[in-house]
DNA sequence: CCTGGCACTCGCGTGGACCGAGTGCCAGCA
DNA sequence: TGCTGGCACTCGGTCCACGCGAGTGCCAGG
C-alpha cells in the first residue's frame, strides 16, 4: 500500500531530522525539509497514527514529533540504509591505526579513533583470555618460594600473577618446570587448558608436579577471573556537550556505569563477530543506560570474537554512521591482531 | 598584632565555608557561624582589605565574597592544618588496595580509591620505566627474523614489543641472547642502560652482535618514549555533580586535557615524593586547567619518585582532605610496590 | 483519500516589580 | 585608635502576567 509506505518515509524522516536538529519535529517543517509529496495536514494523520501505534511521542500537546525507542528499533531495523564510510574517513583508520606499537597501543588508538569518528563515547574490549592462546610462558624466580608467572598470548596481552610455590626450587627446577609448561600449553586456547592440567601433573616428574599444579592452578584463576577482561574507554568529553539536552538530569550516572565496567562488559559478552548489535534506550537493562543506545560488534579474524568494541551515546545519534564507523575499525583491528 | 592575625583568620573562614557551602560568603553569615569575636561590621573591614590585597573578590557587587586563586594558595600554603584521615579511611585504604594482584590491579585499585576518597577526579601514573629496574627480559621467537621482547620491571610493568632481526635466528641462539641480556642487564635501572650497551656489544661473540644491538636499541627507544608513561584516570563522574557551578560553560575542555594525557603527565613529572605539590588555578599553565586545582605527590620507596597520583577538581576543593588523602594513598603504593 | 482552513493549546521568552542579602560609610563608644 | 550598630543603597534572583508562535486536531470540500 501507498499509505504505509508514506508512514514509514514520515517515520524516518522524523528519526533523521530530529538526529541532526535536536528539535522536536513538526508536520511543517517535515513537509518543506523532505521531499514527501504530500501536505502538512496528511502528515499530521500519518503521524497521528505513528503515535498511536508508539513509534514517536511528544513532549508536550503543543510541540513537534519526537521518536520512541520504538521508533529508533524500527528505524535501525528497517529503515536505515548501511551508509559506507568516506575515503577519508577510510584513510584515517589506516592511518590513526598503524605504526601501533603494541596490544595496548592498538586498544588505544582504536577508542580514541572511534570516538573521534562518531562523536561518541567509545568502549574497546581487550581480547578475551580464555579465547586467546598461549604464546609463552614464562617464569621468573622472585625467592625460592615464590615465582613470577608471566603469560603471553598470541592476541599480545601480557598477565602476571605471583606464584607462592609450595617447596623452594632451584633454578635448574625452574628451567625444568618452564620447559614443561610451555611444551604443554604453546599454542592452547586458554579456554581449553583447563582440560590439560590434570593430565599434565600425572605424568610429569614426581618434583615437579607440586609446581605445576600450583602454576597451573594460578594460570587457570587468572583467566576464569571475568574482572580480568579489561576495557579501554575514550572520549566521555563527548558526554559532555549535547549531554542537557540528551540526558534527563545529569550524566553522572552514565558515566558511573561506564568506569564501572562490568555493565558494559556484560553488554558485550553478547555481540558476535561481523554482527552489529544495536542496544536502544529502555532495551538496556542498566538504569543509568536506559537513555543511551550502545552500538557494539565483535573484532577478531575467526569465527569467534576475541573481544568487542563499540559506542555509547544517546538514543538521538547517528545510528548509520555510528555502525559504519563500528564495523570499520573493529574489522581493521581484527587484521591488526591477526598479523602480529 | 591582633590585627592581622583576625584578618587571617577572616580568610580561612572564608575559604571553608566557601568550599563547603559553596555559596559566595558574606560578613552576617561567618559573623555567625564562625566564631571570630567581633561584629559583621569589622569582618566587613577586614573583608575590604582582603579584597584590595586581591585574596577574595565579589562576583557582583551585591553578593558575598569568594575566595581567589591567590586567597587559597595563602590558605594551602599558611592557614590550612594538616588533617589527618579518619580511622576508618585508612581501614578503607587498606582493605581496598590489599588483594591487588599485579601492577595493573594495584593502580586501577588506587584510582578508584583515591576518587572515592576525595570525590575528585584521581590520577595515577605507571611507575616510569627509566627509573625502573630490569627484573626479566624475555625473548620469544616469532618468526626466523621477528622476535617479541618482553620486558618485566621490578616495579610491575610489562612492556612488549616486536624486534625485527637482522639475520635469521635459530632457537638456540635466542637463548644465547636471552642469557647474555639478562646477565647484563638484570637488575640494572632502565634510565642507566644505555650507558652500558655499547660495551655489551663490543663483548659479545661476533654471530650474537647484530642481534644485541636490535634488542637493545627496541628497548631503549621503548623507555625513552616518554608517550609510555602510561595513565590511569578514574572518578570523572565526579566531575558531573557540581560541574555548573564549578566550571564556566562546560567542564568539557577539562575532560578533553585529561583523556589527552600529556597535559597532567607533565604536571606529574615535577612531583617529588612525599611533598605534596598543589597547583592552584591559574598556576596551571594548560588552559583547560585554569579552573581547576591539582593535588599531587610522587610514590615510591625511595628518595626518587617512582611516579606520580593525584587529583583534579575545581579550586573550591577541599584542599586538606585532599592532600591528607592523597597522601596517604601514595605511601601505600609505594609500600605495596616495594614489597612486591 | 488528500488538502486547505480554522480554532485551540500550551511552552517559552520578555519585561516589570519585588525581595532580600550584602555592602560601604558614618557617627558613636570603649 | 579601633570596634560596633545603624542606615541608605545596590543589584541579582524570583515570580508573575502576557503575548507570540509553533504545532495540533478536526472538518468540510475537492
Amino acid at each position: 500500500m501507498a499509505h504505509d509506505d508514506r508512514r514509514l518515509r514520515v517515520l524516518r524522516a522524523i528519526v533523521q531530522d530530529y538526529v541532526s536538529t535536536n528539535d522536536p519535529v513538526g508536520s511543517k517543517a517535515l513537509a518543506a525539509r523532505y521531499d514527501l509529496g504530500v501536505s502538512p495536514a496528511t502528515i499530521r494523520n500519518d503521524m497521528a497514527v505513528l503515535e498511536e501505534e508508539g513509534y514517536i511521542t511528544q513532549p508536550h500537546t503543543s510541540a513537534g514529533r519526537v521518536p520512541t525507542d520504538k521508533g529508533y528499533r524500527f528505524f535501525v531495523d528497517r529503515l536505515s540504509a548501511i551508509k559506507p564510510l568516506s575515503a577519508a574517513e577510510r584513510k584515517a583508520i589506516e592511518k590513526f591505526l598503524d605504526g601501533a606499537v603494541d596490544l595496548h597501543d592498538v586498544l588505544g588508538r582504536s577508542v580514541r579513533l572511534l570516538a573521534q569518528l562518531t562523536r561518541q563515547v567509545a568502549v574497546v574490549q581487550y581480547p578475551t583470555l580464555s579465547r586467546s592462546a598461549v604464546r609463552h610462558l614464562e617464569l621468573v624466580p622472585l625467592s625460592t618460594s615464590r615465582l613470577l608467572m608471566v603469560l603471553i598470548t598470541d592476541t599480545g596481552r601480557v598477565e602476571q600473577r605471583v606464584v607462592e610455590v609450595p617447596v623452594d626450587t632451584e633454578a635448574e627446577t625452574v628451567a625444568e618446570l618452564r620447559t614443561l609448561l610451555n611444551t604443554a600449553f604453546t599454542g592452547a586456547k586458554l579456554g581449553e587448558a583447563s582440560d590439560k592440567v590434570g593430565d599434565l601433573v600425572d605424568n610429569s616428574a614426581p618434583h615437579l608436579r607440586p609446581l605445576v599444579a600450583a602454576v597451573s592452578a594460578t594460570m587457570l584463576e587468572t583467566l576464569v577471573e571475568p574482572s580480568e577482561d579489561r576495557l579501554v574507554i575514550g572520549g566521555t568529553a563527548n558526554l559532555a556537550q549535547g549531554s542537557a539536552l540528551d540526558f534527563p538530569g545529569t550524566f553522572r550516572p552514565l558515566l558511573e556505569a561506564l568506569e564501572e565496567q562490568v555493565v558494559v562488559l556484560r553488554l558485550m559478552a553478547e555481540v558476535g563477530p561481523s554482527t552489529v548489535t544495536v542496544s536502544i534506550g529502555e532495551e538496556n537493562e542498566h538504569e543509568a543506560l536506559t537513555a543511551a543506545s550502545f552500538v557494539s560488534v565483535g573484532y577478531g579474524s575467526g569465527d569467534q570474537a576475541l573481544g568487542g568494541l563499540g559506542v555509547v551515546g544517546p538514543t538521538r545519534m547517528d545510528y548509520a554512521g555510528n555502525i559504519a564507523a563500528v564495523r570499520a575499525v573493529a574489522r581493521y583491528v581484527g587484521h591488526l591482531l591477526a598479523e602480529s
